[in-house]
RNA sequence: GGAGGCGUCGCCUAGUCCGGUUUAUGGCGCCCGCCUGCUAAGCGGGUUGAGGGUUAAACCUCUCGCGGGUUCAAAUCCCGCCGCCUCCGCCA
C-alpha cells in the first residue's frame, strides 16, 4: 500500500487537509502527523546513508585478502551499531504515520454542504409524486405476511434479529428487480461480474471501509476473512496493486454480490422488516476512470443517472440528497444519497448511495494506470447502488399496493415476472 | 484435508543447485534518434516501481509473490504466509 492522502499533500498545504478534517469531524492531529513525517525523513536520511556505506564496504569484503576483511568486518559492525538504532526507531515512526495515514480524510469538493452529520445534507432535486390512496395502505411488513411473502418471526427463530425469509411471488420479484438492474447496465456498457462477499482484511483497508467501520463487519476469525457489506470491496481490491493500461480505462463494472452487515450502529432502528437487515443482495455500479476531476464527475453524473432510471421505470418517486461533509465518510470527495418514498414511514429513506472517492481510495488500494506520457498516476474509483434488495422490495410493494392486497408490476420488470402486470 | 511443483522489472525469459564485478540476462512490445523514394528491415540509445534528495540534476535507499531470519554480503540459503499448477481425498 502507498500513500493514503498524497504525503506531499499535506507537507504543502497542511491547512487544505486540516480543513477536512474539521469538516469531515475527523479525529485527527495533522501537526502530529507532519512532526511525525519529519522525523521519518531525517532517520531515512540518516539509515540510508550507513546503508549505503555498510553495501559498499561489503562489496569490497568480497575482494579483500584476509587482513582488511578483517578490518572491514570492525568497520561494518560499527556501522551497525548505529544502523540498527536509527532503523528500529524508523520502523516505529513509520508505524505510527502509517497509522495516522490511514485516518487522513479525502478532501471533499467545495461544493459539499460543510456540516457534521446529515442534518446538514441539501436536497436537490425531487422527481415523481409520492402515490394517493384511496384505500389504508398497508406497510410492506402485513403486506407481505398477509400474502404470504415472507416470513419474519420464523426467519427470526432461526437467524436472530433482522432475519427475514421471502417467500413465493416477494422471492421472484426480487429476482426480477435485480436481473433487470443488471440488464440496465449491460445495455450501458458495464461489465457483469459477480465478486467474492468473503474477503481479506487487506481489501477492507483498501476500501476505506477499515480501520474505521470494523465493528460495522463481520469477522470469520477461523478463516481469516471478513463478509463485505458490499461488492465494491472486491470490485476495488480486484486490481489492486496494478498499473493498468490508460486504454483499459474507464473499467465499468455491474458488480452483484450478498452484502452483509452489523447494523451495530442502529441498535433499535428499523428492527422490523426487510428496510435494515444484516443479509441482502446488491447490485452495484462501480468505475475505475483517469484522474481527472471533469472525467470523475462525467461518471458520477452518470451513475447517477442510471440509479435515477432505474427508479423512474419502476415508478418510484424520490429525492437526491448533496450530502454534507460529516455524513459522507472519510475518503469521500462527493456523495450523493438518493432516498426513495415509503408510503408507511410518509418519507424517504435512503436507498441508494453515490461516491466518488477521487484519488483517495485509489491511493489505498494502490490502483494505477500509466498515462499518455508515460507518468504513473492513481485512477479515481466511484459507486453507486443500482438496486439493493429487499429493501427496494419493500419499497416497491408499498408503493404499488393496491386495495385488494395485489401489486401492480412497475412495466419493466414485467417480464421477468412472465407478463404479469399485477401480483 | 494429504503429496509434489512453481512464482524474476508490461509479456516471455537467463540467473537459484555451488551467496559476492548482477548497477538482474536476453527477446518481444513501447519511446527517442539515425539511416533509407514510401513502408518494412537495419543501426544506436532508453524503458520496474516506490521513497529520500535537488531550483533542476547528480546521487542514495528499498523493490526478483509478501513478511521475517542467517550472513560482512541474499533473486540465490532457512522459516512463515499468499497465489498458481498437477495428483489423491471430499463435495454442492
Amino acid at each position: 500500500m502507498t500513500g493514503v492522502l498524497d504525503l506531499r499533500l499535506i507537507r504543502d498545504d497542511p491547512d487544505l487537509v486540516k480543513r477536512a478534517v474539521e469538516a469531515k469531524g475527523i479525529d485527527l492531529d495533522v501537526d502530529a502527523l507532519l512532526a511525525l513525517d519529519a522525523e521519518v525523513r531525517r532517520l531515512k536520511g540518516s539509515s540510508e546513508a550507513a546503508q549505503a556505506e555498510k553495501k559498499r564496504l561489503s562489496k569490497e569484503f568480497g575482494r579483500a585478502d584476509e587482513e582488511t576483511r578483517a578490518r572491514l568486518r570492525e568497520e561494518i559492525a560499527r556501522i551497525d551499531a548505529g544502523l540498527q538504532k536509527d532503523k528500529d526507531d524508523l520502523a516505529a515512526k513509520q508505524a505510527e504515520l502509517d497509522e495516522l495515514m490511514l485516518l487522513t480524510p479525502g478532501i471533499p469538493w467545495e461544493g459539499a454542504p460543510v456540516g457534521a452529520d446529515e442534518s446538514d445534507n441539501v436536497v436537490i432535486k425531487k422527481v415523481g409524486e409520492p402515490p394517493v390512496f384511496d384505500f389504508e395502505p398497508l406497510d410492506h411488513i402485513t403486506l407481505l405476511e398477509q400474502r404470504g411473502w415472507a416470513e419474519f418471526a420464523r426467519a427470526r427463530n432461526v437467524a436472530g434479529e433482522r432475519a427475514y425469509a421471502l417467500v413465493g411471488d416477494a422471492v421472484l420479484l426480487e429476482r426480477a428487480l435485480l436481473s433487470y438492474a443488471l440488464d440496465v447496465l449491460v445495455t450501458r456498457d458495464f461489465t457483469p461480474i459477480s465478486v467474492p462477499s468473503l474477503v481479506r482484511e487487506m481489501a477492507l483497508v483498501g476500501t476505506g471501509m477499515f480501520p474505521k467501520g470494523r465493528e460495522e463487519t463481520y469477522e470469520l476469525p477461523a478463516d481469516n476473512l471478513f463478509l463485505a457489506g458490499t461488492a465494491e470491496v472486491a470490485l476495488v481490491g480486484l486490481h489492486a496493486g496494478e498499473i493498468l493500461d490508460k486504454a483499459r480505462l474507464p473499467i465499468k463494472y455491474a458488480g452483484i454480490s450478498p452484502c452483509f452487515r452489523r447494523e451495530i450502529g442502529s441498535a433499535s432502528r428499523d428492527v422490523r422488516g426487510l428496510v435494515r437487515v444484516h443479509q441482502f443482495e446488491k447490485v452495484e455500479q462501480f468505475i475505475l476512470c483517469e484522474a481527472d476531476d471533469a472525467e470523475s464527475e462525467r461518471w458520477h453524473a452518470t451513475l447517477l443517472d442510471c440509479a435515477e432510471s432505474l427508479l423512474q421505470a419502476l415508478g418510484l418517486a424520490y429525492e437526491v440528497v448533496e450530502c454534507a461533509t460529516g455524513d459522507m465518510g472519510i475518503g469521500k470527495f462527493r456523495m450523493n444519497d438518493i432516498n426513495t418514498w415509503f408510503p408507511s414511514l410518509h418519507t424517504f429513506r435512503e436507498t441508494h448511495s453515490c461516491s466518488t472517492l477521487h484519488d483517495w481510495q485509489a491511493r489505498r488500494a494502490d490502483l494505477r494506470y500509466r498515462d499518455s506520457d508515460g507518468t504513473v498516476k492513481h485512477v479515481h474509483t466511484l459507486n453507486n447502488t443500482a438496486i439493493a434488495t429487499p429493501r427496494l422490495v419493500a419499497a416497491l410493494v408499498e408503493n404499488h399496493q393496491n386495495a385488494d392486497g395485489t401489486v401492480t408490476v412497475p412495466e419493466p420488470l414485467r417480464p421477468y415476472l412472465g407478463g404479469r402486470a399485477v401480483l
